[in-house]
DNA sequence: CTGAAAGCGCTTACAG
DNA sequence: CTGAAAGCGCTTACAG
């Protein structure tokens, strides 16, 4: 039969039984290695499952962002993974997409999603834990003076790691001064080019929570460009642990995020829903843990 | 209607119609950014033409690949765009996907492809002139004792890249030393712990060309380990120009291959095909092109 | 228990 | 030109 070149038409199947063993994955931006292994992590345990992913990325564009969600509805999959584009309206895609397919949302809230009775799953990180473990292990080094650095203040991410970070120092009883919440736009380059941001303040800062690797790194090269050693008088953090963490110079101290097993839990997430769709709303905030690597020495003596 | 909840069904007018709106995109390891950019690429192109991209990841795994391919085949795609795991076997994927379906194979080819009338296209970089043009670049900065460093010596990628390279030397008249192709895994860190390798024999060479950026950038964080000086006292060249690339220390002169271009080129050929049958085998090879940056220093004074 | 018929949501070919 | 019927490849509910 198999010989005879017969492929069971899984889609004529799914007409019949008003089912559907396809789930799509909407990515933000699938060149950041976060995403890419988010998406890798959400594929694999869909396949496990039986179920086929529909990709499409959004390239943090809404506009995109809607348009690709209308085409992926036209094949009526069981459910939706959608990690948003910035600034993702609620209403938007409650639009795209209706009420009745499952949603789960990953990484980033949605906007005004209280006001109406739209209903989704909430995957995330504990981004205020995170940017708080990370700060209160600067300061058990001996660290006084500890800048945040980079990201947009707006994102939600942004915010909630500052909001760790104001914890931490405001539990050691260490004023938190404006001048060292330092806004880059999250990338390695900028970062790297406002590193000068850090040392305009006598007495600077020892050491400094970057928002997230891509901006640790970005900022260790602006800082040896200043003659600064990071890993040996400066110290600094990350956050996601992505691959380049580990064998940076010095290997960077970060924040374990796991994307690849975000995404299985993603997945399973999604199917527990589409299976039983009585279920309340869920929102599942992840830990994550710290990596301590040498970019993160004691204070210099004063 | 749209107001209703109404949603098109595109799957009941592709079983009627007898056409498919997908397409199956399968990738050898998406956590390389390489090939996840690729992905991003063939997606939006895909999108463009009223496409949507069904995913299946192999992790490197030709077992994998099968299934993924097996289950793929059932939602029927107009075509298929395979980034194939290492050592995938030609006949081992027509028994997959049958000879019905259109394939486009990218960046490697398929073990044992030439027996059988299994047709299929090819989209690939042109390895062997881009280590060809690294090499000579090297040779025209002075330099006399150029290693070729890095990747595996089976895999048709690295044997096109080591062929280039040999081609250089001996437009130049000078001697291949088998003692100057070292084997590493393909990995950063890899490349990074086998530095020494490349100081076995004196004199030592002065300028590797690597078989691609993960080992560039590898062997350059080895060789300050080892107390030598990327970009002033060695030269390095990588090949695929990815994002880390541009802000390494030094930045690195590599290849660039463009991988979200090649995305889009991968699905406007398989779209080509998917609509006219009829069309013959194309093999393309795309040209890269050198990106000079500071990791290739003239060669030192003897 | 077996087998022929109806139906999923569309499109197409055909009758009026 | 319009509208009802047949059919894509499956599954399911129903008749024998």
């Amino acid at each position: 039969m198999h010989r005879q070149g017969y492929v069971y038409n899984r889609t004529a199947a799914n007409l019949r039984q008003r089912v559907s063993s396809t789930v799509a994955l909407v990515i933000n931006d699938l060149s950041n290695p976060f995403f890419a292994e988010f998406a890798a992590g959400v594929d694999e345990a869909l396949g496990v499952k039986g179920y086929v992913t529909l990709l499409g990325s959004s390239n943090e564009s809404p506009a995109r962002q809607r348009q690709v969600l209308a085409s992926l509805m036209e094949h009526h999959p069981a459910g939706i993974i959608l990690s948003p584009a910035e600034a993702s309206d609620a209403a938007d895609i409650e639009l795209a997409i209706g009420r009745h397919t499952p949603l789960l949302v990953f990484n980033r809230e949605l906007i005004g999603s209280t006001a109406t009775g739209f209903d989704y799953d909430f995957l995330g990180l504990d981004n205020r834990a995170g940017a708080r473990a990370a700060t209160t292990r600067l300061l058990a080094l001996g660290h006084r003076r500890v800048a945040f650095y980079g990201g947009h203040a707006e994102s939600s991410s942004c915010r909630e790691r500052r909001l760790g970070y104001t914890d931490a120092l405001q539990a050691a009883g260490i004023a938190v001064d404006p001048r060292w919440m330092i806004e880059t736009v999250p990338a390695r380059l900028e970062a790297s080019a406002h590193a000068d941001a850090l040392f305009a303040t006598d007495p600077a800062p020892t050491a400094a929570v970057c928002y997230n690797d891509a901006v640790a790194l970005g900022l260790m090269l602006g800082l040896i460009r200043l003659d600064r050693h990071p890993g040996t008088d400066f110290a600094v953090t990350g956050f996601d642990d992505i691959p380049e963490a580990a064998v940076g110079m010095p290997p960077l101290t970060t924040m374990c995020a796991a994307p690849r097993a975000r995404g299985r839990q993603a997945a399973e997430l999604l199917l527990q829903r589409a299976t039983t769709p009585s279920l309340p709303r869920r929102s599942v905030i992840v830990p994550v843990q710290l990596i301590e690597r040498e970019s993160t020495p004691h204070a210099p003596h004063p």
